[in-house]
RNA sequence: GCGCCUGUGGCUCAACUGGAUAGAGCAUCUGACUACGGAUCAGAAGGUUGGGGGUUCGAAUCCUCCCAGGCGCACCA
């Protein structure tokens, strides 16, 4: 279990939990850090709460007594307890709330951690000669967002895409340019070309058998290691995808340390089998090489190499591993990969295990559901797809025709349609729990209102208004009477739960966290702005007032930040 | 057939990993000072958490058996 430690942060509203748990460790004669607050169902009743269920039976009373009980003894400043049946509700008092709050958001390590070490994240990777669809925009938002996540918690990021760019998916790519392949296609539109020719081959390949033996051939000469016909096309291939990839990269704001496709990796497969070898792994079987997993649990060998002597995804993805450990001596290893590969990966750490690397476990598999349209499963060879630029692109077009009808008189219309349709997208893809499935609805993905991209991004903007409008530099928090600002609870409230946001999404792994708590932040913040005037006011209501509008803008500014979804200041 | 994942209002999702009266957003219905930007706000209605059994003070959450859907199961990645 791991243990809720907010002591690490103490920030925001984990000043008060500490707090409390102090005062409730030492009435109990319990550790501190062996308690955990929850929150009370109803808002209304306090901002934590602690059930008293299991304790009482230590104690031989009743909860609902223990609880009466503690709520008379406990002395926590600017705290009120207070029983209610069996459970401790706590309630902070507004002024000190906001007081606490107030000042720590304005701190820059706001929800900064101290964890340690290199967590590389492998993510993105999607296939050369292929074009990029919704399927890569998961691994790509989500492992870009656990990235930021992890820098956030203190750790040292490094970001890897590891481009399918092997295999003998490119003896066949090879084959069939032989035969049907225009040079002028491939200079117009190299991935349609390349989709073409693909898609073609699958279709052929059934009733020609010299396709499939043409296909096994290049790919032989592509691994021969020798710089010969083959390899120089598929270099090219190589150079027209990652053209397009990284103008896609672009606009979702993706950077990567390493850009390292599985053929870099290339010179590392003989001496892994090798090694593999002699840790006494190795077994032969019907002319393939495996690794035996049955006394793991795992029924299906992992195949390192095929009878005929090329090796296979799970080779390249064991000396990857290697290659890494021995680099970067990684805390963790990320794997933004979707869950159709869960057998894989429990082969390939079985695998590592099972040759006595002890790092093995250090290895993660962050699996997502799947994509799928109404149709069925996306399907590359069989044409099923759904480009990822053309979902941008529709995205954007909404959002240019929705700032024509609401905002006409905007500058940089046509920046802000690409900040907000490329956001709305984003966010839509990192508010769910990942591993569900997906079915691709566009009904949904263009939504702008609601619990949507756009609608963080207009709170956000509508700050950035508000402090425009201001017409002076937001005051600092030590200029302005805190006390003031003890009328909206629920605003400090949101905003003093974000490093806990930050913290359970990094130890989670779960970026939807943070999503859906920018969303009760916003939320809390158009309460806010709509009842309470901000300019016009008395001057120190009104500085303290635009004060908590810049907190509200920076805090959302930061998430979004790390959600990968752009802040514009207009929309 | 075996393994893994999923099942919550009409739709899309939450529920702090066993806690209080299961919460949001769309859609539906009411309302909001000629608006510090209405991509917003306030409210109403909508639920036997796929079904049965079990574990205990307490279950959407854990165990078990069904049902439905998805994914995977050696020379693809």
């Amino acid at each position: 279990m791991t243990l809720f430690m907010p002591d690490t942060l103490h920030l925001g509203l984990d000043h008060f939990d500490v707090q409390i748990r102090s005062a409730l460790a030492q009435a109990l004669g319990l550790e501190k850090d062996s308690l955990k607050l929850e929150r009370p169902r109803d808002e209304k009743m306090g901002e934590f709460a602690f059930p008293c269920f299991r304790f009482a039976k230590e104690k031989k009373t009743n909860p609902a007594e223990l609880a009466k009980k503690l709520a008379g003894e406990l002395s926590v400043e600017f705290v009120a307890p207070s029983a209610a049946g069996p459970f401790l509700n706590f309630r902070v008092e507004p002024a000190a709330l906001a007081k606490r709050v107030a000042s720590d958001v304005s701190k820059p390590n706001y929800g900064c951690g101290n964890l340690e070490g290199k967590v590389v994240v492998e993510y993105s990777s999607p296939n050369i000669a292929k074009p990029m669809h919704v399927g890569h925009l998961r691994t790509t938002v989500i492992g870009a967002a656990l990235s930021r996540l992890a820098n956030r918690a203190g750790h040292e990021v490094v970001r890897i895409n590891h481009l399918g760019d092997w295999g003998s998916q490119f003896g066949k790519l090879v084959a069939a340019w032989n035969r049907w392949g225009s040079e002028e296609k491939l200079s117009v539109e190299p991935i349609d070309h390349l989709l073409e020719l693909y898609v073609r081959y699958h279709k052929e390949e059934e009733n020609d058998e010299s396709l499939p033996a043409a296909a096994k051939v290049a790919f032989q000469e592509l691994e021969s290691g020798e710089n010969n016909k083959t390899r120089v096309i598929w270099k090219r291939f190589t150079e027209y995808s990652l053209r397009e990839f990284n103008h896609i990269f672009d606009r979702l704001g993706s950077t990567f340390d390493f850009v390292r496709g599985e053929s870099w990796y290339e010179d590392q497969l003989d001496p892994l089998i090798d090694w593999l070898e002699s840790t006494g792994v190795l077994e032969e079987s019907d002319g393939a090489t495996i690794v035996d997993l049955k006394d793991h649990g795992i029924k299906t060998p992992c195949l390192v190499k095929t009878a005929h002597g090329t090796t296979l995804y799970a080779t390249r993805d064991l000396a990857a591993a290697k290659s890494r450990w021995e680099e970067f001596q990684f805390e963790r290893a990320l794997y933004v990969v979707g869950a159709e590969q869960n057998l894989h990966f429990q082969q390939f750490t079985t695998v590592l295990k099972k040759a006595g690397c002890e790092w093995a476990s250090r290895i993660e598999h962050i699996s997502f559901g799947l994509i799928r349209l109404q149709e069925g499963k996306l399907s590359t060879r069989e044409g099923r797809i759904l480009s990822l630029t053309e979902v941008l692109d529709r995205a954007v077009e909404l959002a240019a025709e929705i700032i024509e009808e609401k905002n006409p008189e905007l500058d940089h219309k046509e920046a802000v349609s690409e900040q907000v349709g490329v956001g709305a997208i984003i966010f839509h893809d990192l508010k769910h729990q990942r591993n569900k499935d997906v079915v691709f609805n566009w009904g949904e993905v263009l939504s702008f209102e609601g619990d949507t991209g756009p609608y963080l991004q207009y709170s956000h903007a509508r700050c950035c208004a508000i402090l425009r409008k201001a017409d002076r530099p937001a005051p600092s928090i030590d200029s302005i009477d805190l006390g003031l600002l003890s009328d909206s609870p629920e605003l400090f409230v949101a905003l003093g739960r974000y490093p806990q946001a930050l913290r359970e999404a990094w130890e989670k792994r779960e970026p939807m966290i943070l999503a859906q708590h920018l969303l009760k932040i916003a939320s809390a913040g158009n309460a806010f702005y709509h009842e309470k005037r901000v300019l016009g006011e008395s001057e120190e209501l009104e500085s303290a007032r635009l004060c908590a509008i810049d907190l509200l803008r920076k805090t959302l500014g930061d998430g979004l930040g790390i959600l990968g979804v752009p802040t514009p200041e207009e929309m």
